[in-house]
DNA sequence: TTCAATGCAATC
DNA sequence: ATTGCATTGAAG
C-alpha cells in the first residue's frame, strides 16, 4: 500500500490550514516521520511544509505529487509538541503552520528563495539589460526596482526565462577543526619511539595521540594539552598519523564559569511550600500551585529546591521568567545550582545560540530549562515540574499570532506530563488568584521576608499640593529631594522610576494648543534630546523639532511631559555632584547594554539609577535604600480595565527594590491620585485587600475573571472600511451568540491610527457560549475574501484593551 | 475588438 | 503567498 504524507504547507491562509496529501517516494519511505520538515511542490512552486501524519489513503481525489525532500533526520517536534500545536491553533484562532513555526527555534524556519535564469530564447538586447553577467539572479519582488521587475515578469510570460525555487534551511551546526587518529595505539607507540631525536614535538604529539578517544577532539585542545603547535599537527596529518574531522560544537551563550552553590536553609513557610510541591512532583500530580510570596520572601529558593527534587527523580524541569527578568543575575543563580544541565532560552541570544540550546534540550543533555515566553515550547521530555515566575507579567502573552498565553501552555503541558505547575508572584493576576480562591489552585503563601527584614516604609506624595506650592512642572517633590540628598550623604544608592506607559513628552503650542502628531499614526510625537528629534514610538517616524508652531506660527511651542532624558537633565541640575545612570529603551538597545548598566550600578559607579518599568523587575542591589516613583498614575488613566491592577503590581514590585539587605528601605510615590485604592493599597503592600477591592470592581463592570473576553480588531488604511468590517462582524456575532453575551463596540481603538492604518474593535464578554468557536471560525473564513488590505485579528483573553 | 488591469479560486 | 484563469474595463 502506497503511503501518503499529510503535510501542512508553509502558506499561512485559511484555505491551506489543513493537511495536504503527498506521495512518499520510495527513497524517503523509511526516513519520513510525522514532525519532520519537508519541501513539496505546491502549485507552480516549491514550499516548505511540516508532516503531521502518515496515512495509507487520502480523501484527495486528484493525482498526488511526491514530496521533494526531507529537511530533517529526526522529527523537530515530538508527538507531545505536535498535539500542543493543534491545541494552540484551535484555542488561539491562528493558522496551524504559524503555531508550528512559533514553537520551533528561529533557524528552523526554512526560507524559500526564487531565482530567475536566462534561456536561449532571449535577444542579445534583453540579455544585456537583465543578465549583464549572463548568470541567474535572485528574484525577490520586494528588492527589485519596479522597472526591472516588470521587465522580468514580461520575459517570464513569454517563456524567455525560467524561475526556480530553492528552499533554504538556515539551520547550521557550528564546527571547529577536530582531530582523530585511525592508527592503533601500538602503532602510535612504535612511531613515537622511532621518530627522529630532533623532533621532540612530534614525539609528544604521538604520545598524546595514544590516549585520544575515538571521537574527534578539538584541535585547540590538542595544541594546549599536548603542548605542540598547529604546524606539528599539520606535519602529523601529512604523515598519516591523524585525520582532520570537523567537530560539532555548541555556541555556548554562557561562557564564564559560575561558582556552584548549595541549597540554602529554608524558613518555615518556604519549607512548607517546598514540601507541598515536592509531594506533587513525587506523585506525578498535575496540580497547580500559586506561590504568593512578597518581594524578598525567597521564592527563587523554593523554585530551586523543587527543581532539585524533580531532577533527583530523573525528571526535568522548566522555569519560565519574564524576558526582562532574564538577567545574568537570575540565570547565574540557576546555573550555579544545577551547572551544565541548565539551558537558557531568550531573545537576547543569537539565533545560532538559541538553536544550539534548543538542540541540547532536544537531545536530553539539558534537563533544566530557564527561559522567557517561547521557552514554554522547549522540547523537554519527562517533565517533572513547570515553574512560572512573576506569573502576572503581561509579557507572557504574545501580542502577535498565535496570541497565546504561556501560562495556558504551561498548564497544558503540566496535564500532559502529569506534573505540577507552580505559578509564582508577589502580586498574582486576578485570574490566578481567583482560581486559587475557588480551590482550583493550591495557594502557598510566603509573607515573611527572609531574615525578617521589614518591608520598606512607603510614603505617598500628593503632587497636587506640591505643584500648588512650587511653580509649575517640577518632576521632583520636596520630600523626595530631601530623601535623595540623605542617601547621597550616606553613600547609599537610589532607584528612580519613571512610569512611561502611554505617556511621553510631546510638543504643544502655548498659544493655540496645537500638538505635534505623527503623520502616520494618531499619536503625538515624543521629544528626544539626543539626537534632538521628534520620534513616533509606534512607527519610528522622525522629524526635526519645530521652532515655530506649524499651526499658528507662534514661537511659544514647547515640550511638555516627562521623558527619562529630560528628567535626567533636570535631576543633574538639582544635584550637580550626583552620578546618574539612565536606563531606558534608548540606552539599552544595544546587545548587552542592559547587563552592563546594571553591573555599573552594582559596583556603585553611580548613585542614582533612573529608568522606566524595566528597573522594577528582579534587581537586587543591597545598597539601594531609596526608591522613588516619579509619576505613579500615568497608567491609571488608560482605557483598560487592568489599569489599576497594573499600577498596583508595578508599585508593589518597584517598592520591593528598596532595602533588601540589612539597611532598611524607604519608598516615595509621587502621584496626582493619592486617594486611589491601587496607590493606597500599594503603600501598605496589601495584596489581599487589593484583590478583594479589585474583584469587586471587576464584578461591577462584568470584566474578567468574572467574564471571559475576546477582542476582535479590524484594521485598514481607509477608516470606513475598517469600521464597516467591524459592523459586519458585530452582526455575525450578535446572531451567533446567546443574549447572555455582552458585546461592546465597534469602537475605534484608543490609539485609532497606527502606521497609516485605522483600528476598530469589538469586545465580547461572555460566561458560557458553546457556539463562540464556530462563530469566530466563520468570521475568520469570511475575513479571508474581504477587501484587500483589511486585517482582522481575534484575540482570546487579550492583555491590552487599547 | 484587443489588450491589460483586477478579481478569484486553487494550490495535494 | 503565488499563480493561472476569468472577468471586467479602457484604448484601438
Amino acid at each position: 500500500m502506497a503511503q501518503i504524507a499529510q503535510v501542512i504547507v508553509d502558506v499561512p491562509t485559511m484555505q491551506t490550514n489543513e493537511p495536504y496529501s503527498y506521495a512518499i517516494p520510495d527513497a524517503l519511505r523509511d526516513q519520513l516521520q510525522p514532525g519532520m520538515r519537508v519541501t513539496v511542490p505546491f502549485g507552480h512552486r516549491v514550499v516548505s511544509g511540516f508532516v503531521v501524519g502518515i496515512t495509507d489513503d487520502t480523501q484527495f481525489e486528484g493525482q498526488l505529487k511526491p514530496i521533494q525532500a526531507v529537511l530533517d533526520l529526526a522529527p523537530v517536534l515530538n508527538s507531545e509538541l505536535q498535539q500542543l500545536a493543534d491545541w494552540l491553533a484551535t484555542t488561539t484562532y491562528a493558522f496551524r503552520i504559524t503555531c508550528i513555526q512559533t514553537m520551533l527555534p528561529n533557524l528552523l524556519k526554512a526560507q524559500v528563495e526564487r531565482e530567475i535564469a536566462p534561456t536561449a530564447e532571449l535577444t542579445a538586447q534583453e540579455r544585456a539589460t537583465y543578465f549583464p553577467d549572463g548568470m541567474a539572479r535572485p528574484f525577490d519582488s520586494t528588492k527589485l526596482d519596479p522597472t526591472t521587475l516588470s521587465g522580468l515578469l514580461k520575459l517570464r510570460q513569454a517563456g524567455k526565462v525560467t524561475v526556480t525555487y530553492q528552499v533554504k534551511d538556515k539551520a547550521a551546526v557550528k564546527t571547529t577543526p577536530g582531530i582523530t587518529t585511525t592508527l592503533p595505539t601500538s602503532q602510535l607507540q612504535e612511531l613515537a619511539t622511532s621518530v627522529a631525536k630532533r623532533a621532540p614535538k612530534q614525539a609528544a604529539l604521538l604520545t598524546y595521540l595514544q590516549q585520544l578517544p575515538a571521537q574527534p577532539v578539538a584541535q585547540a585542545k590538542v595544541i594546549k594539552d599536548a603542548g605542540v603547535s598547529a604546524e606539528v599537527i599539520r606535519a602529523g596529518e601529512t604523515k598519516g598519523w591523524l585525520k582532520r574531522q570537523p567537530l560539532e560544537v555548541y555556541r555556548d551563550p554562557f561562557q564564564q564559569p559560575v561558582a556552584p552553590t548549595k541549597p540554602l536553609t529554608l524558613n518555615d513557610q518556604q519549607h512548607a511550600a517546598v514540601t507541598a510541591i515536592n509531594t506533587a512532583v513525587t506523585q506525578h500530580a498535575a496540580q497547580t500551585f500559586l506561590v504568593e510570596g512578597v518581594t524578598g520572601s525567597g521564592k527563587t529558593e523554593v523554585y530551586l529546591q523543587s527543581i532539585a527534587t524533580a531532577l533527583k527523580l530523573g525528571r526535568s524541569a522548566l522555569m519560565l521568567v519574564p524576558e526582562i527578568a532574564l538577567t545574568p543575575q537570575m540565570t547565574n543563580r540557576v546555573k550555579s545550582r544545577f551547572g551544565h544541565q541548565v539551558a537558557v532560552l531568550h531573545s537576547g541570544l543569537s539565533k545560532g545560540e538559541q538553536y544550539d540550546e534548543w538542540r541540547r534540550i532536544d537531545r536530553g543533555e539539558a534537563t533544566v530549562v530557564v527561559g522567557a515566553r517561547s521557552a514554554v515550547f522547549a522540547p523537554i521530555q519527562h517533565l517533572g515540574l513547570i515553574i512560572m515566575d512573576e506569573e502576572h507579567e503581561s509579557s507572557y502573552k504574545q501580542d502577535e499570532n498565535p496570541r497565546y498565553h504561556a501560562r495556558d501552555v504551561a498548564l497544558w503541558r503540566g496535564q500532559y506530563h502529569d506534573c505540577p505547575v507552580v505559578l509564582g508572584s508577589a502580586t498574582p493576576s486576578l485570574e490566578t488568584r481567583a482560581r486559587a480562591a475557588k480551590g482550583l489552585y493550591t495557594r502557598l503563601v510566603l509573607d515573611h521576608r527572609i531574615n525578617h527584614r521589614p518591608l520598606p516604609t512607603v510614603h505617598i506624595v500628593d503632587m497636587r499640593e506640591e505643584v500648588k506650592q512650587h511653580s509649575g512642572d517640577d518632576d521632583f517633590s520636596a520630600p523626595l529631594m530631601t530623601a535623595i540628598q540623605e542617601r547621597l550623604d550616606r553613600h547609599e544608592q537610589v532607584v528612580l522610576m519613571l512610569n512611561r506607559r502611554g505617556f511621553s513628552s510631546f510638543m504643544m503650542c502655548r498659544d493655540c494648543g496645537f500638538v505635534l502628531k505623527c503623520p502616520n499614526c494618531d499619536i503625538s510625537l515624543t521629544y528626544h534630546v539626543n539626537p534632538r528629534l521628534m520620534k513616533c514610538h509606534y512607527c519610528g517616524h522622525e522629524e526635526a523639532v519645530p521652532q515655530v508652531c506649524p499651526n499658528c506660527h507662534s514661537r511659544k511651542i514647547r515640550y511638555y511631559g516627562t521623558g527619562t532624558q529630560k528628567v535626567e537633565e533636570a535631576l543633574q541640575k538639582l544635584l550637580p555632584s550626583a552620578r546618574i545612570l539612565r536606563m531606558d529603551v534608548d540606552s539599552t538597545r544595544r546587545k548587552g547594554a542592559h547587563e552592563r548598566l546594571l553591573k555599573q550600578f552594582g559596583r556603585h559607579d553611580a548613585d542614582i539609577l533612573l529608568g522606566t518599568q524595566m528597573i522594577a523587575k528582579g534587581l537586587d542591589f543591597p545598597n539601594v535604600t531609596l526608591v522613588g516613583v516619579l509619576n505613579a498614575d500615568t497608567a491609571l488613566g488608560l482605557p483598560d480595565f487592568r489599569a489599576s491592577e497594573r499600577t498596583f503590581q508595578l508599585l508593589t514590585q518597584v517598592s520591593g527594590r528598596a532595602g533588601r539587605a540589612e539597611k532598611p528601605g524607604e519608598v516615595y510615590i509621587q502621584t496626582f491620585n493619592p486617594d486611589h485604592y491601587a496607590i493606597q493599597l500599594a503603600q501598605t503592600q496589601d495584596y489581599e485587600r487589593f484583590f478583594v477591592t479589585e474583584m469587586h470592581m471587576r464584578h461591577q463592570g462584568n470584566y474578567p475573571p468574572y467574564y471571559y473576553a475576546v477582542q476582535l480588531t479590524a484594521s485598514h488604511e481607509d477608516e470606513k472600511v475598517a469600521a464597516q468590517a467591524m459592523y459586519q462582524i458585530l452582526a455575525a456575532v450578535k446572531t451567533g451568540l446567546s443574549d447572555q453575551a455582552i458585546v461592546l463596540g465597534p469602537t475605534p481603538k484608543a490609539i485609532a491610527r497606527v502606521k497609516r492604518k485605522y483600528y476598530y474593535q469589538v469586545v465580547i464578554k461572555y460566561k458560557h457560549e458553546p457556539h463562540l468557536k464556530a462563530v469566530l471560525d466563520q468570521i475568520r473564513q469570511g475575513s479571508q475574501r474581504a477587501a484587500r488590505g483589511l486585517a482582522v485579528t481575534i484575540d482570546a483573553e487579550p492583555m491590552n484593551f487599547m
